[in-house]
DNA sequence: ACTTGACTTAAAGTTAACTTTAACAATTAT
DNA sequence: ATAATTGTTAAAGTTAACTTTAAGTCAAGT
């Protein structure tokens, strides 16, 4: 049975994470989690580095990049529990970066709902769906809708 | 100077949504869109796939994929501009979608928040950031953290 | 001590969504 | 008519985010 705060192998936090190890020592190259080594050259990871895999793997889930969680977790000490300052630079980051992603879907849906509710599919108000002014000035762009 | 209603070249396609000409004979393949042939073999566009196009791009904007979009689209026509009734399944079809990625966001944010708003970061309550029962169990997720 | 299972690395393979290249054909402008 | 531009294909290259493989090393149980 495993002991509290032992230092954790890959496999353990590979079980505990649901993340593969091969992405573990992926993100290790990338500089993204960090860990410590035994006389024999196999990693251990403190327990923290979970939830900064865990941080990782939501961060992942609604789209952001590897490359841009890189930058959302630069500040996140790597080595020690985070303090809560620390904790909070990052997730006031984040929160800004979802609200910014929120915001333009939520653009999008209203410009969707506003396409369905017009008789005309409101192709000439949708500034979501004219790829630019030259194809409305052509007229090419909202032709007669077959009713 | 160019006429209106007539078919599209691939770089007049290009030039007014923003697409690559080899990315539209890409999408082509994948079937996610149509042309005709000159007796030439070269590519003409009906004015009508310019709007396909770009659902096509917004669409990718929030995050679907090719393949996805390929399901979201499959029932709107390639050949004839869409009826009100196409459309309105597509867009229903895809607003629902988009309110289901929402959602998700939505409840990402909140447990951001709620770990910020807490003292102890809210970590044991925090849904998002305990990868499973194991870790909470072992109480090797939440340790004390440094103020 | 020894065997089995877990771990290590480097390098090659994978998928998505394209782009680039090469070699050649069709259109358009003069 | 001819040059310049635009288009065609197939095949190889690109980037992200990993996985798989190969060949060898370490750690744990008996």
């Amino acid at each position: 049975m495993m002991k509290i705060n032992k230092n954790l192998t890959i496999s353990e936090v590979s079980e505990f994470s649901g993340v593969a190890g091969s992405a573990l020592r992926f993100y290790e190259k990338k500089g993204l989690i960090h860990s410590t080594r035994t006389s024999g050259n196999q990693r251990r990871y403190h327990s923290s580095m979970l939830r900064r895999i865990a941080l990782i793997q939501v961060a992942q889930s609604v789209g952001f990049t590897l490359e841009e969680i890189i930058l959302e977790l630069e500040s996140l000490p790597m080595n020690k529990t985070p303090t809560k300052r620390d904790w909070e630079r990052v997730a006031n980051k984040w929160q800004a970066d979802l609200e910014d992603k929120m915001k333009r879907m939520q653009f999008l849906k209203d410009n969707l709902a506003g396409c369905v509710g017009c008789g005309c599919l409101s192709m000439k108000k949708c500034q979501l769906l004219k790829p630019n002014d030259f194809v409305q000035k052509q007229g090419i762009w909202h032709p007669k809708v077959n009713q």
